[in-house]
DNA sequence: CTTCTATACCTAGACGGCCAAGGTAAGGGG
DNA sequence: CCCCTTACCTTGGCCGTCTAGGTATAGAAG
C-alpha cells in the first residue's frame, strides 16, 4: 500500500478502535488490521507517537495495566477526543467525496 | 480541509484530469476544484512540482503554446501514465475501502 | 497612468507525520 | 539456549505539502 495515503489517517483510526472501549496499542495496530482485511499494518514508528499526541491533546487519557505479566498502556477516549473523531470521520467523507468526484466515481461516501 | 489527508492523492488527480485531454497546470487546478465541487484548492506549490514529478518519470509530456499572448505549459498523458493512474485509482479504491472497514461504514468504494 | 484582478508559470525553505531500524523486557515453546 | 510473540519506546531520514515570494501579460477600473 501506499504509505503516503495514510497522512492524516492514522489518529482518526485510533480514535475509531479506542472509541469502541478501552485498549492499549499493540491490540489497536491489530484491530486496524483485522477490521481493514488485513489492508493496514500500523507500524510501531506511527503507533506510538500518534498515541502520544493524541494523549498530550488530552483526546485519550491513559492508565497502565498489568496481565499475565506483561504492562499495556491503556487508552481511554475523552469527549474531546469523540468530538475530534466526529470531525476527523466528517473530514474524511468530504475528502472522500471530493476525490471520487474528481475520479468521476459512481460510488460516493 | 486537512491538506495531510491529500498526501499522495495530488499525483493521481493530476493524473486523472490530464487523462481526459492535453490541459495546462491553471486549468488543471481549476478543474480539480470544479469536479470537486469546491472542496480541493490545489495549491500552486503542490501542483508545479507534482506536474515536475510526473513529468520526470515520463508519466507525462508537455509542449508549449501561447493563446492570446499567454504562455501555457501543456501536458499529456503517456502510456506509462495511463497505466499509473490505473494502478493509483485501484490503491486509492483500497485504500477507502480500508479505512471505510475500520470505520464500520456502510458504504464502499 | 496607475492599480487591481485574473491568468500563467516557477521556486526556496519550513513543516511534520510516516517509516526503518534500533532498543528494552517478559513469557513460552522447541 | 534460542527464537517467536507480546508490549512498549525512540532516533533519524524521507519527502510531499504549504507559505510566501518571484516573473510576466492582458484587461478593466479609477
Amino acid at each position: 500500500m501506499d504509505s503516503r495515503l495514510l497522512w492524516g489517517t492514522v489518529e482518526m483510526l485510533i480514535l475509531e478502535v479506542v472509541a469502541q472501549g478501552p485498549t492499549y496499542g499493540y491490540e489497536i495496530s491489530q484491530t486496524v488490521g483485522e477490521r481493514s482485511r488485513g489492508y493496514f499494518d500500523l507500524k510501531e514508528g506511527s503507533l506510538y507517537p500518534a498515541l502520544h499526541r493524541l494523549e498530550q491533546q488530552k483526546l485519550l487519557t491513559s492508565f497502565w495495566d498489568e496481565v499475565d505479566g506483561r504492562r499495556r498502556k491503556y487508552y481511554k477516549l475523552s469527549i474531546q477526543g469523540q468530538t475530534t473523531l466526529d470531525e476527523k470521520k466528517a473530514a474524511w467523507q468530504a475528502f472522500s467525496k471530493g476525490v471520487n468526484g474528481v475520479l468521476g466515481a459512481q460510488f460516493a461516501g
